[in-house]
DNA sequence: AATCTACATTATAATAATTCTAAACTGTTG
DNA sequence: CAACAGTTTAGAATTATTATAATGTAGATT
């Protein structure tokens, strides 16, 4: 199957070149069936690893925020100490788990809609995103 | 008023030696109105411009990270390339304004209370919380 | 109040994550 | 297939944070 079309096809729609790196990097990060969630680390030892493909660490941050502003790939602020990003662009909740340090998207249906009542003046509501921390259930609170 | 006399026996009650650093901090975080949420970077400019007091940033770091541990301080993830802390040790959900890069708490009573209905098996949920990203409303958005 | 000891602070070095730089390379356009 | 603009690359630079080891200090003990 040609999936790599595909990609080439995507990377022209948004305006970016499909060079080699960015189409290995969408065969990584694409082709699954469910969304996925990584740090640039893990990106990498992907890359590497298990495509044995030999990308710069430059390439992969800028290609990684090049997916970002063109709506390909999503931010997510959990950790202060590591970025990661998902697959899934679209707004949705989290839960994160402070044992593996995994990230579950959560479906809309698993959160009732959340309403808003304060309003700050002058200002639009961009995004409303929940994160549920869990831990194991036999484990001292952190 | 010997305000600082409150700071010692607060930092004394968690196991923390009341040193001079420690109490100077806790005067620059805790003698406020509203909560205060800063990076370490505001709070080394702020103890070293208004309260004249130079203080190595390794023990910044070191305090402010004593200060957590005890549940003096609160740390908020936002920004993957900022670490933002809270003076607000409480549950609560935030706003984030894209432009100024400012935290502005939320109260209890300004969101309904978040229903979660899938649980993640064998994990008991540490916290939950609200992150309403907001800009202006004629600016484009992010 | 002098002494002791464990914990704190400090300046500096080390580490880690990310971004910058400048040269070499490669899709794309004509 | 030549030329150009956008890309990749290795390595240097930058930034945020943590480790280190020497010095200092709060609080207990004399």
């Amino acid at each position: 199957m040609p999936k790599n079309c595909n990609f080439i096809e995507k990377l022209r729609e948004v305006g970016l070149r499909p060079t080699k790196q960015r189409i290995k990097m969408c065969e990584v990060l694409y082709n699954r069936e469910k969304t996925f969630h990584f740090t640039i680390n893990d990106l990498v030892k992907l890359l590497s690893e298990k495509m044995n493909q030999k990308i710069s660490l430059a390439t992969v941050y800028n290609t990684v925020h090049a997916f970002e502003k063109k709506g390909y790939l999503k931010e997510i602020s959990i950790d202060s100490h590591k970025s990661y990003f998902d697959t899934n662009t679209s707004a949705h909740h989290h839960f994160f788990d402070e044992d593996t340090h995994e990230l579950i998207d959560c479906d809309e249906s698993d959160i009732d809609k959340i309403n808003i009542r304060k309003n700050i003046t002058g200002k639009k509501i961009n995004s409303v995103e929940v994160l549920v921390r869990v831990a194991s259930d036999n484990q001292t609170q952190k």
